[in-house]
DNA sequence: CTGAAAGCGCTTACAG
DNA sequence: CTGAAAGCGCTTACAG
């Protein structure tokens, strides 16, 4: 059932079914509700691909999770804590608006083609990336050839750099992981260690900087020793705190994310250490499972929901208004005290 | 730069240039290399829609995750524990193929439309289901116009029923809450609690038949007072626990999912009770959380990621092979031992 | 092996 | 207010 056997049992032409299944304005009520009678009857939707090509936007937006990190499905499971409520709320946040989602995951750098593919091809209005390295060169060549773009997490160099001309939505590491520290530091501590996350990601980055300036400001000395290099990964956690625990034992840890605290209090745990007596713990990210581990685990909050909304309200606007809508957030984070940490 | 222009600069026709890109035997090296060259050099990919119109069909396949449930965004995040490792699962699996996976979340009677239209207009070229009601009438309608589509956790009447034509892949409800309330009897426990899970679900129904067989089977009596209503829900779980222990303290509880046990669990320490000790209690599903809880949750595992990628292979293959295919799948589910259980 | 042409199902100036 | 016609960018018989 196409739209001109749509037109014929109506009486009218192809052009007035066009109008009044778009909603035009220059169509007599009487006209428009006979036509929406056969197109109620016959149950007519126009064909999707046709309307494309004929010139309307697609209404899909891409979203692209970056996770390039080789582990077995359980880890994938366990990285999807941070991604899984990001997904929801671009989902939600999209559905709202009459928009659908198109998720890819990009598990190694060859996926990169099939994300391409999605614009080049016109499948997707836009695309959201999350998880990227800073840097990223397939997400910089996208934004060059002036498709619609939002990078969550993703550093910009100068006035020139490409990624100003996307929707770049970072959260404040740097700030929350001052917090982190600084938090560990009024409660009496000097001695504290830092699992670091991914440094091919801003986040990595800037988290260990946030701790180191939060040390120095407080007049304490940074010790590389204290400074362990994990990858994000709860079994990089884990390994990280076996490493911490056989060279100098801190009286907390400021753990680069939630998954990495879990993988430490277990290397802590295995010890036979207590939480938060011997070691204080916070981490970050504030994934689902921080509340259910015992003791409840300190962390900083990522609005993830929020960051989520922020993405794709406007992706949308950037793809229906034409001109080229570019922004930039940061976004501040907050420190959520439960009960990993203790004053000492 | 379409396909023309290509064409044109290749020194070849249109016909040829598709031949090419869509890798054609009938075409000589020396032609295909030469036209290669210049897709190559002007990042040339085809128009999905084009493509379509012309009779390809999509390699996007609908992925629709029903959530009625009215309540916060918090708690969506609580129930994508069990929708988020079938949706990453359904991704990788999809990718690894060329598909796509457009997402919507059902969250309501009225956003089915948008599911139907995904279908009608050709988006998709197949769907799944997962999260919906037995019986749903909404489904049914895609499924009898016949469009191909996989369902998670549905019932059929009779050799006549439309959900015979389609994919069904249901977990073995009732054999794993056989298992767990089994178990429960075989560590001596006879006064043993059920949390109904929704009852719109195939599952909630079949977890209570499980759980009644199997005291039946050893000849415990079963009583209404211990069974209580919930919806799947953490929030639920805990009205639940509060409901029965101010009622008749039981010395086991098997919950209709894990949500619930969280819930549960919760009512039973505020009541200073001690798991397992006072209480044993066993969950279902087996969502990240579970092994993270204190003490780790007994629970049904359900392989959600194997039942996703029987959904998208078999959905493949039913949109790729022009006749009907359809499929029924029952999995064998499996109790996961933890430590929320104690013999008396 | 290859090109000209039809056709996929729409939308949108254009003309009236 | 409404219809005839062009055009969107492909693929695919068809003819050679």
């Amino acid at each position: 059932m196409n739209s001109l056997e749509i037109a014929k049992i109506a009486g009218v032409s192809r052009s007035t079914v066009s109008r009044v299944v778009n909603n035009y304005g220059n169509v007599p009520k009487e006209t428009r509700d006979k036509v929406l009678e056969v197109v109620k009857k016959y149950n007519y939707v126009p064909h999707a691909s046709a309307r494309m090509l004929a010139g309307m936007k697609s209404r899909i937006i891409g979203l692209f999770i970056i996770d390039m990190k080789e582990e077995s499905s359980y880890h994938k499971m366990t990285t999807s804590s941070y991604f899984s409520p990001f997904t929801n709320a671009v989902i939600d946040t999209a559905n709202k608006q009459q928009y659908n989602i198109l998720i890819s995951l990009i598990n190694k750098p060859r996926d990169f083609k099939n994300a391409k593919e999605m614009f080049y091809n016109k499948t997707i209005s836009g695309g959201i990336f999350i998880g990227g390295n800073n840097n990223e060169p397939d997400i910089r060549e996208i934004i060059e050839e002036g498709y619609k773009v939002a990078v969550i997490e993703q550093d910009i160099n100068d006035e020139q750099d490409t990624f100003n001309k996307c929707i770049l939505i970072n959260s404040d590491s740097f700030g929350g992981a001052f917090d982190a520290t600084n938090y560990l530091i009024k409660l009496g501590h000097k001695k504290i260690s830092h699992i670091v996350g991914d440094m091919g990601h801003r986040t990595g980055f800037l988290r260990l900087e946030g701790y180191k300036k939060a040390l120095s400001d407080a007049g304490i000395i940074i010790k590389n020793n204290l400074i362990i290099k994990g990858n994000y990964t709860e079994e990089s956690g884990y390994k990280a705190g076996l490493k911490l625990l056989s060279r100098e034992i801190p009286t907390a840890i400021f753990a680069g994310n939630d998954s990495m605290s879990i993988g430490v209090i277990r290397a802590i745990q295995e010890a036979n250490l207590k939480i938060p007596d011997d070691i204080s713990i916070v981490g970050f990210d504030d994934i689902e499972v921080a509340r259910y581990l015992q003791p409840a685990l300190t962390t900083v909050k990522i609005p993830l929901f929020e960051m989520a909304s922020i993405a794709v309200n406007n992706l949308i606007k950037a793809s229906e208004e034409d001109n080229s809508f570019y922004a930039n957030y940061k976004i501040p984070l907050e420190l959520v005290i439960r009960n990993s940490c203790r004053s000492i």
